[in-house]
DNA sequence: GCGCGGAATTTTACCAGCGAAGTGCATTCC
DNA sequence: GGAATGCACTTCGCTGGTAAAATTCCGCGC
């Protein structure tokens, strides 16, 4: 079984600083290169069409709920900051994929939706992202698979609740 | 067993567009998700000192490999472009923290390395980083953690290989 | 009803990173 | 030896993100 860069960098602490406990390297450290490789890799179909990830996300968010969203509402559904929705929504308003629809009750908030064209676009860009996606992680045998989906979920988990409590 | 939030995701998607082959959202979703709260979680130690999760990676580049480095293996190190390696170096000189010294060779190329300043803070911080990282972690029980370790790795190798031939 | 607290969103100012172009240097090849 | 090629690094222009302030508005308490 080949190595991965990061049982090296593991490898190079033990002999310079010995007797720390690496453990959580092997995780985070991990996490974050995997991370990084899948930005650069994952996205590929998205960016054909001109999408990033994050607005990606927010179409996905519109579509899978099957309702009218607010910007706040999308923002905590993505995890992103407010100032951040307001910019993609903007530029994903420009290209007629969804528009808004303003509240008659309360004139401060918005209602989004998919345009025909949006929900169109998110359709057939769906499985085609699913699919390469399955491809990048071909390699790894559906059990390994199953078993790093909940090793992440537990993970997950474990960081929504902590959130908050330990950040300092 | 409470449930994260991407299982929720799922079940979403499985209503409103049955059929779909769900399962690499489990991995690549749940992946993206854990990194964002990790990030804003897992760096804390190092923001109280100012520094950043991509300048602390470079002072440990150096420290583990424990010689000098050329910018450009520091960028392949820590898996940054060029560009931002400059960045950050000059961001790290200006502060003390690590020196350069020209290749009277070559005078294209720079050798860089920690000074005492940049030592101390790290081998005071590294420690302190992964205490903090462990405590994050605690909750998931060594087995859990190496087993996610494990399959984080796998995936590692597999990207690592991977990219080039699939990037499009 | 009127003002005040506070919520939802946007705006502003700023910073980090990226890709591409630029600079300076070594080396290769005639 | 001198042009040509290509490398190591930096700079530049731009895009996209954030934090904090500004804007707009609701609804409560008096």
């Amino acid at each position: 079984m080949a190595e991965d860069v990061v049982a090296g960098v593991i490898r190079q602490w033990e002999q310079v600083l010995p007797g720390l406990e690496l453990a959580p390297i092997a995780v985070i450290g991990r996490l974050n290169r995997c991370f990084a490789l899948l930005q650069q890799a994952a996205d590929a179909p998205l960016r054909r069409e001109g999408l990033t990830r994050p607005e990606f996300d927010i179409l996905g968010a519109l579509r899978r709920t099957d309702r009218e969203l607010t910007p706040g509402r999308i923002a905590r559904e993505t995890f992103a900051s407010g100032a951040a929705v307001t910019k993609r929504l903007r530029q994903l308003e420009g290209r007629g994929l969804l528009t808004r629809r303003l509240d008659e009750r309360d004139r401060r908030v918005a209602h989004l939706s998919l345009t025909a064209d949006g929900r169109t676009l998110l359709d057939r860009l769906l499985p085609e992202q699913l699919r390469y996606e399955a491809a990048l992680l071909e390699g790894l045998g559906a059990r390994s698979q199953a078993q790093l989906a909940d090793g992440l979920g537990e993970l997950l988990v474990l960081l929504e609740g902590r959130l908050g409590s330990l950040v300092d």
